[in-house]
DNA sequence: TCAATATTTAAAGGGGTTTATAAATGGCAG
DNA sequence: CTGCCATTTATAAACCCCTTTAAATATTGA
């Protein structure tokens, strides 16, 4: 019964300046940049390594997506925070860095009967004709996993990385106790031996 | 050198049945028939086994597609007919089939540069953003061809299932000929021998 | 006479669907 | 005037629909 297999995609996280900044100067500094106020309030900078995009505001605050790892995440916080300078901005203070939430991709290795767990579980959605995955609710941690029919799974709301394993393990234990995984066929298991 | 692998996946025929057919009768008879006249003017008829479509007019003719075999559209025919009798239609005479389109699915097994196909050959049309396949007309036999990068192909608009064989011959020779087929990377050989 | 209308079928892209989350700004309703 | 919506970004999962091609049929509208 291993546990299953989780990948971080996305993680999602806050930066605090403590100042205010120059949108205008900033624009005119980086070419790459993006700015259409009239349609978004933020400036939208795509950094090629590590590869994430910031949303940047006028408050100092700035919002940070695309890492896989919050290793990244710091590195390409650094990398802005030096176009800032090159750009012309004088910074104040140290940057508040706070993860907002984590999206993960993972696979339980096992098939899933997505309409009986629907009927035995609590807090779920399961719309197969809206959406193909069952939508669950969890309350700890207090994540949303998507679960589809191949065992494949989403998990999002997560704001740390045990959270997003603990997730994955408690929804692998529900499924397996509420008996929502799929037998394999014995012709199934057949076909995969040739 | 292998040939192509080919898959015939669907044959369009008319059925003539030189009579007149009274679609009111028919479709009082047989309730999975659909017919809005308003929207289309012949009757549609779905059956499972063999699992065709055939599309009824009121002169007495038919369409009949979704056939992947000369003999199930026989059957599907014999099927349709048999049908017609239980609903109360007098039928006269003998129904002459013709196979008008043959659709089929083929794999060169090679990767296939299409940009240079697309310079290289005539009658070719290819717009990625438009459509991925490049859509080649070839005149013998006449018949267009859907070529992708996978090397996957469309064949249509063949009266015979010779026509689709050699279509599928003679575009791979013609892909050879022209040093269209992409060069397995070193990296790539590499990684399939792990 | 030409363009829909409708049917089937494969290929591989594109788009959309759903979920979470922060930021700031506009609009709209109560 | 205060709450709500939507705007934008990233990201996975797996479905839907659309794109294109051929062919016959028949009916309506331009």
């Amino acid at each position: 019964m291993a546990d299953p297999e989780v990948k971080i995609e996305n993680i999602v996280a806050t930066v605090i300046l403590n100042q205010t900044l120059d949108l205008d100067l900033i624009e005119q500094n980086i070419p790459e940049i993006e700015y259409n106020p009239e349609q978004f309030p933020g400036l939208i900078l795509r950094i090629d390594s590590p590869k994430v995009t910031a949303l940047i505001f006028k408050s100092g605050k700035m919002v940070i997506t695309g890492a896989k790892k919050t290793n990244d995440l710091i590195k390409a916080v650094k990398r802005i925070l030096r176009m800032f300078i090159k750009s012309g901005v004088t910074l104040v203070g140290k940057p508040r860095i706070q993860i907002q939430n984590i999206v993960a991709s993972a696979n339980l290795g096992v098939e899933v009967l997505l309409e009986k767990a629907a009927l035995i579980l609590e807090n779920t959605m399961y719309e197969p004709e809206q959406f193909p995955g069952l939508i669950f609710r969890m309350d700890e941690p207090k994540v949303v996993l998507l679960i589809f029919s191949s065992g494949k799974m989403v998990i999002t709301g997560a704001k740390s990385e045990e959270e997003v394993y603990e997730a994955a393990t408690t929804m692998y234990n529900l499924l397996v106790e509420h008996d929502c995984i799929k037998k394999v066929s014995e012709e199934k298991l057949l076909g995969e031996l040739s």
